[in-house]
DNA sequence: CCATTTAGTTTACGCGCGTAAATTATTTGT
DNA sequence: ACAAATAATTTACGCGCGTAAACTAAATGG
């Protein structure tokens, strides 16, 4: 810990007797080198408390054992969890991650990933804007470097893709709706940024077909990623105009859910599953938050571990160099119920 | 863009036609070249979009043009905006800044620190965990680093401290409250993990003394950074023995409110300022949530920006070399009124 | 115990850039 | 237009480490 400031890896190697070629094995990876002197090496770094330079190191090596996570919004809690959860797993396979947001903005993340490329990562971890990402950019971005998407999926980019599944989760979520109560309207933004939301209006149309009922969607304005505020305006004025047509209503996200009670609580509307209750209405994303709503958000959750999981192993997996071919996977959501529905 | 591909700053200088000392300054600082060198360097880097090597860069340079932004926990939505605020002023002023988060572990702080020692920054925006941190390891990192730190104050350690007025947080608002109703208890966290909210406490009792009334305040269990679950069942607990000595509660803060507010919902207590409701309740952030909230949140708001603001500068300031005296900056914040009290 | 494998040592070079010193070219002021 | 000031060029070295080659020491196995 304390003791004489070592000023580089040469002098760290005469003070811990061992050559600075083997030292320099140990760094990269400890298991290239005899236990015997592994073990003088981490004695003699108990005593030094010598650290390489990063930037030299990373010079010369053809890998870095960088990792790049990348999101489209920080601020959201969904995207800082599922982060939280990578950077984790990205720390205990041995790598640096890097946490990078293009906070919902198309040319941001260009630039994000222009700084990554610069970085020179082993792989990057990438949740795309969607809709508005620049396709191009993106796809050159995952020829240089292996690229694993996922939460929401461009075209066949990259190393694969990890997600949710969300014509289980919409299917799910409005089975269960129309199973307790009266069949669910779709409550959704208009111009959504993410191409999940068309899945899940498709599988709501779907379902709803499949069980025999009128589907009803009601698309909101509203541009950008707040989505609470679209909810919001867009609740009070749709149920100003009484344009839902049924007493329940999924949306789109729970994002767009927590607005939308907000609406119906300043319209002095009761939600929620009880006798005194006028609507039910129900989310999809297991937000951080939903517990927290009023009533507390029915929900269908992403698995968070498991997409985590899947997405990190894969991504390691293609970097110690097992090939595979481009595969989609989506996991399935577990059903949270609450009082919203 | 396009064109041949440069491998090093010799090749670019070569093409550009100037000479690699002149373009290596050039990258350093654009504004120490000549206008029609400068000009020239553009024009190459146009036609052959050419970056310099970050890691041979920043390997000889005595200060890297690196940022640290450390925040407790980063899936808060309340970091996270502020992460984001002095994200985007450290690219304004030319720096790279690299957010981390400590995740409400001190052991996880104290390895950011040493992560970002290790990445030789220009300078560091930390917000300590707080009463958990290590004190010895952020005041060691704070003499080889130079670091400002904000939100939560920790002796007088760094180039300085910028947050906000915790004093005038709850003695406006509880002014507030008094001036419109009955006074305020106060809800808080029993060991809070942030000195923030021991200052809070203090002016509440201090306030409620100064206006003449008799202060309670109801700390409730809870360990740790889940502050939502934490004020859901302290509140019902809270609640059910009747321990509210009046209609009002100020809460320590937002998240905590949230809890509470779900705790008053759950057993059918009305909230907010109209006639049928039973309580009051307000809270104290400006969590971007809060407007959110049934009903919507009154808070007193931080004022992000001047924070930011005065953060990132005061840090670029001492980056620079303006050497000053250690300062505590404490910015007001601005009450919201919302619908909950 | 010796032959074979495995691991460590020595030596040496290069990565891409920062930076300093001495020199030459260009701009500026009058 | 000419001297002074400023900027760019040339040359050269070093940063801290990766890494390759040739060699030597240590572990392993029958």
């Amino acid at each position: 810990m304390a003791g004489n400031k070592i000023r580089n890896m040469e002098e760290f190697a005469s003070v811990s007797g061992i050559s600075r070629p083997t030292v320099s094995k140990y760094f990269n990876d400890p298991g290239s080198v005899r236990d015997t002197t592994r073990i003088r090496i981490e004695a003699a770094l108990e005593l030094h408390d010598y650290r390489p330079n990063i930037y030299a190191m990373n010079q010369n090596r053809k890998l870095t054992k960088n990792v790049g996570i990348v999101v489209p919004l920080l601020s959201d809690p969904y995207f800082a969890e599922i982060a939280r959860n990578l950077e984790q797993r990205c720390l205990a396979a041995g790598y640096r991650p890097t946490l990078f947001s293009s906070h919902g903005d198309p040319a941001l993340e260009v630039e994000v990933l222009d700084t990554l490329r610069s970085l020179k990562p082993a792989g990057v971890l990438l949740a795309p804007l969607g809709r508005a990402s620049d396709g191009k950019a993106l796809e050159k971005f995952c020829e240089d470097v292996p690229t694993l998407i996922f939460d929401s999926s461009v075209d066949q980019i990259g190393l694969a893709f990890v997600g949710s599944d969300n014509f289980q989760f919409t299917t799910h979520i409005t089975d269960y709706l129309c199973r307790t109560g009266e069949p669910p309207c779709f409550f959704e933004m208009k111009t959504p940024a993410n191409p999940n939301a068309h899945r899940r209006r498709q599988s709501y149309l779907r379902a709803m077909e499949a069980f025999g009922h009128t589907p009803d969607v009601i698309s909101v304005e509203g541009e950008g990623w707040g989505f609470e505020e679209i909810g919001l305006l867009g609740g009070h004025d749709a149920l100003k105009r009484g344009r839902f047509s049924t007493n329940t209503i999924l949306c789109s996200n729970d994002r767009l859910a927590i607005g939308l009670l907000t609406a119906c609580y300043e319209q002095g509307i009761r939600v929620g599953r009880g006798e005194a209750c006028l609507i039910r209405v129900a989310g999809q994303d297991g937000h951080p938050y939903s517990r927290y709503t009023c009533p507390p958000l029915t929900t269908i959750s992403h698995n968070y571990d498991a997409v985590s999981q899947t997405a990190a192993e894969a991504l390691f997996a293609a970097i110690d160099g097992q090939v595979a071919a481009w595969k989609s996977t989506r996991l399935e959501g577990k059903l949270i119920l609450r009082d919203s529905a």
